[in-house]
RNA sequence: GUCCGGGUGGCGGAAUUGGCAGACGCGCUAGCUUGAGGUGCUAGUGCCCGCAAGGGCUUAGGGGUUCAAGUCCCCUUUCGGACACCA
């Protein structure tokens, strides 16, 4: 028998133009009274051409943009291009170029790609974060941060990179070294800009109630680690010979009475004041200038040694009078809390090993049932019952916090505090490739914003600007650009020449799609009315933490500033995993790169996205040596076939058809539904795989290709298929009569009377163990099936001399005879 | 070290949420088909015993709850991820 062949290049070449002119993803018609959905992809960042990454990313996204429009909503599906940053700037000095023609080169050329892969994009509402129409609105963003004073400059010590004589934000950290040359990176005391996030720990933390069950479990796991809110108190202690007190911050005020020496930050200013006069300055420096060098490598080395410095100076324990000890050490940090500890050896691992290392003493103030951490160096830092504590002995814990927090608070000595991991955003960065920052410096005025009616502060042009890195920002060297008058004196003053991090860009650029063409306003607040929140967001776990937290954080922000109605920005998150080769992660070196453009070659758009998307869950990584591509080419042109051996006509009214095919199809839109909507999208592939193995049968052996329900089926399968095989599935649109294009043409409506078996199967089992079978009316009875059950031949003789003690029944499925044996 | 996830055939993975474990696919085996190797069709395929009918075992390992456990509880083990001196 000869087969019709199916040419899937033949194909794709044919329905991109058609696809063009019909545009189906065009979204927000004034006239389109569809509800809406807003469907958004994380945007790409243009470094050469898509790959297999992008490839599962967009496949994934693009089902369930796909999925609802046909369930009859207004979808918008937009895409950009997070345009700014430091590989554009890194090859522009590669190739000594703009970075600016790299960058849109690249866009060029991955835009072309997303299209041959039919991304059901709303291409009108394109837009790069290197346009000055996108980024005169990041301007405008910081001018209202900075109006609000949320957007500040300070000196403080940075993340640096010695190689690419940048700053770097913690995240560019890697295990203590730059993520992009892998040079240890050291500490630098500079004037930055930082966004003050951290005036928004408690509703970025406690705002998370909203996304439970919609975002996945471990982002917010991430998240809430990160912003790391700790509650304790601040006790202060008085300090010999000198005029104030130092508080300390503590999680454990229950412990205070073990409370045996005091640690502040050898890198702090108190640190450094409570040295002068000592006699141990010298020896203080020293140890400073040895903390210094060490880079952060050092310091994350586990199993550290302990070190530190004896400032010879002395605290008073505010609840037993107790002379302890203040030393100097790198292992509490200045920035956290108050730079200053309370250490309580006896049930902090830390302060334990540091006083084992220095001789100091350790009092046990909780009794935990465990042996005692002098002689085992194990701090106990569990649950306990307070001892040696004064009026706090026997409490537990929580008890003995409420004591004495009523305790200090009443004698002056002590309040409720809280902390959090979460440090300010640092935002400048001293490169060429971003967003000027909209401040000009005056000598008499200060930091004056650049008026509105002047944005956007444009980009001076690359040309002449030696834009490799050397610890200041190329933009000093742009002198025309740089030097301007004051806006407020009018007095010679100068731009300020540090450029923004491109999170600021990806942190509101969800906001700019609906109104990508404003240019009036970032976005209009009709337009946010009618599409925002984003409905589904979909991206990898990468940004788990950064991105989104910034995104949630400047939404609260216009939240605040009236320009929105919500408080977080997207409603359901989806990440999906990587794509790896081999078991590991794809690269040159590891020679286990597969190209997305020689997969597409081979086998066609339809089964690469059909392979990304039926390999498995969609948060699981993909390992390509697992999937086959030609499987998935199989099966499409299995499907295909199906629409060539339909015979009869358009419209036929389906009710007449083969009720075992129509209840499959049903069946298989039904679950479909039911498994996309539960982002289980390899089993809703897995539903229309069986039907086209049930229809082929039903052709072939069954009710013949003029059956009304194999035109059913086939229409159906064409319209599922339409969500990750687009092109195969408005081949097989036309072939059954229609017309383009098949993704609009609608989810059939699911006839629940045909989603009811005829007859299913019922276990019959002793013990839990199965015995025989019986097929059975789905509505039987519970009495019923038991009666058939116990007369079943095979039952009978089973139950010949013994003792039946219950019976459970749980018709259709089950039951389940418990004998004695 | 702390906090999260996971462990189901040769492989990727299903399991309507406590009710027939292994859907769907890959791979493999046999046969047919196609003018001789990326075609199509049919049948088979968790493991063990058996020619067979049939029987036994099986969701990392162990224990528990239940008429019934991949699913719930406890312990062990192992892999992966995130954070990492945050008081």
């Amino acid at each position: 028998m000869i087969h019709e062949a199916y040419d899937f290049a033949y194909v794709q070449e044919k329905w991109l133009p058609i696809w063009d002119a019909l545009q189906p993803f065009k979204s927000g018609r004034t006239d389109d009274v569809r509800p809406k959905k807003y469907v958004l992809d994380m945007f790409p960042y243009p470094s050469g051409d898509l790959h297999m990454g992008h490839a599962e990313a967009y496949a994934l996204g693009d089902v369930i943009a796909r999925y609802w429009i046909q369930k009859g909503f207004n979808v918008m599906h937009p895409i950009g291009w997070d345009a700014f940053g430091l590989p554009a700037e890194n090859a522009a000095i590669k190739r000594n170029e703009d970075p600016k023609i790299w960058t849109y080169e690249n866009i060029a050329v991955q835009k072309a790609s997303m299209r041959r892969f039919a991304c059901s994009f709303d291409w009108d509402r394109v837009f790069n974060t290197c346009d000055p129409e996108y980024y005169k609105w990041n301007q405008w963003l910081f001018l209202q941060l900075h109006e609000r004073g949320l957007a500040y400059r300070k000196d403080s010590a940075v993340n640096w990179c010695p190689s690419c004589q940048t700053v770097l934000a913690n995240e560019q950290v890697v295990a203590g070294l730059c993520e992009r040359c892998d040079t240890a990176v050291t500490k630098k005391k500079l004037n930055q800009w930082y966004f003050k996030i951290t005036d928004y720990a408690d509703r970025l933390l406690d705002d998370m109630v909203q996304l439970e069950g919609k975002w996945p479990e471990k982002v917010l796991m991430m998240q809430r680690n990160w912003i790391g809110r700790s509650t304790g108190a601040n006790v202060s202690f008085h300090i010999e010979d000198r005029v104030e007190p130092i508080t300390v911050y503590t999680t454990r005020p229950d412990t205070l009475y073990g409370a045996t020496f005091m640690v502040v930050a050898a890198d702090s200013e108190l640190a450094a004041e409570l040295a002068v006069g000592s006699g141990v300055e010298a020896e203080f420096l020293t140890y400073l200038e040895k903390i210094k060098a060490d880079s952060d490598i050092d310091r994350l080395a586990t199993d550290r040694p302990k070190t530190g410095v004896f400032l010879n100076r002395f605290a008073i324990n505010p609840v037993n009078g107790a002379r302890v000890q203040i030393w100097a050490s790198d292992y509490v940090l200045a920035h956290y809390g108050t730079g200053a500890i309370m250490a309580v050896p006896a049930h902090d691992q830390r302060d334990l090993d540091f006083a084992r290392a220095m001789n100091l003493p350790v009092t046990v103030v909780v009794d935990t049932g465990e042996e005692d951490p002098n002689s085992t160096g194990v701090a106990t830092v569990g649950e306990g019952v307070s001892i040696n504590s004064g009026s706090l002995n026997g409490l537990n814990r929580s008890d003995a916090i409420t004591a004495i927090n009523l305790q200090l608070e009443s004698e002056g000595k002590g309040v409720p505090a809280r902390n959090y991991r979460l440090r300010d955003w640092l935002v400048s960065r001293q490169r060429y490739w971003g967003t000027p920052i909209p401040i000009i410096h005056c000598q008499s005025c200060g930091e004056v914003p650049v008026p509105l009616d002047q944005l956007p502060l444009r980009l001076p042009s690359a040309e002449g600007l030696d834009l490799k890195p050397k610890g200041v920002s190329p933009l000093g060297a742009a002198t025309q650009w740089l030097n301007v008058d004051c806006p407020r004196c009018g007095a010679a003053a100068k731009r300020d020449t540090d450029t923004m991090d491109t999170f600021v860009d990806s942190s509101w650029y969800y906001l700019r799609y609906p109104s990508s063409t404003n240019h009036n306003e970032p976005f209009s607040k009709q337009d946010m009315q009618t599409w925002l929140p984003v409905d589904q967001y979909v991206g990898g776990v990468t940004h788990a933490i950064l991105h989104l937290l910034y995104s949630r954080f400047f939404t609260k922000v216009l939240n605040d500033m009236g320009m929105l109605e919500f408080n977080e920005p997207f409603t359901r998150l989806l990440n999906q995993g990587m794509v790896v080769m081999d078991g590991s992660a794809m690269s040159k070196s590891r020679g286990n790169l597969v190209r997305l453009s020689d997969e597409l070659e081979h086998h066609g758009v339809d089964a690469i996205r059909l392979s990304m998307v039926f390999a498995g869950p969609p948060e699981d990584d993909v390992d390509w040596s697992d999937v086959s591509p030609s499987g998935s080419v199989k099966f499409l042109s299995r499907a295909w076939r199906l629409s060539g051996d339909v015979t009869s006509d358009i419209g036929i009214d389906f009710a007449d058809g083969d009720v075992p095919l129509r209840k499959a199809t049903h069946r298989a839109l039904h679950d479909a539904d039911f498994a996309v909507e539960s982002f289980r999208f390899n089993v809703a592939i897995a539903r229309v795989m069986e039907l086209v193995n049930v229809t082929r049968k039903a052709i072939d052996t069954g009710c013949g290709p003029a059956d009304a329900a194999v035109r059913e089926a086939v229409e159906a399968i064409a319209i599922m298929l339409s969500l990750v095989a687009p092109f195969t599935a408005e081949e097989m649109w036309e072939r059954l009569g229609h017309k383009p294009g098949v993704a609009l043409a609608g989810w059939p409506i699911v006839n629940e009377k045909l989603l009811v078996a005829d007859a299913v199967t019922a276990v019959v089992q002793i013990n839990g163990k199965i015995k025989d079978r019986l097929e059975v009316s789905p509505t039987i009875t519970d009495a019923e099936l038991e009666a058939n059950a116990l007369s079943l031949p095979s039952i009978i003789e089973a139950l010949v001399g013994v003792k039946i003690i219950k019976v459970v029944t749980r018709a259709p499925k089950i039951v389940n005879i418990v004998i004695n044996s």
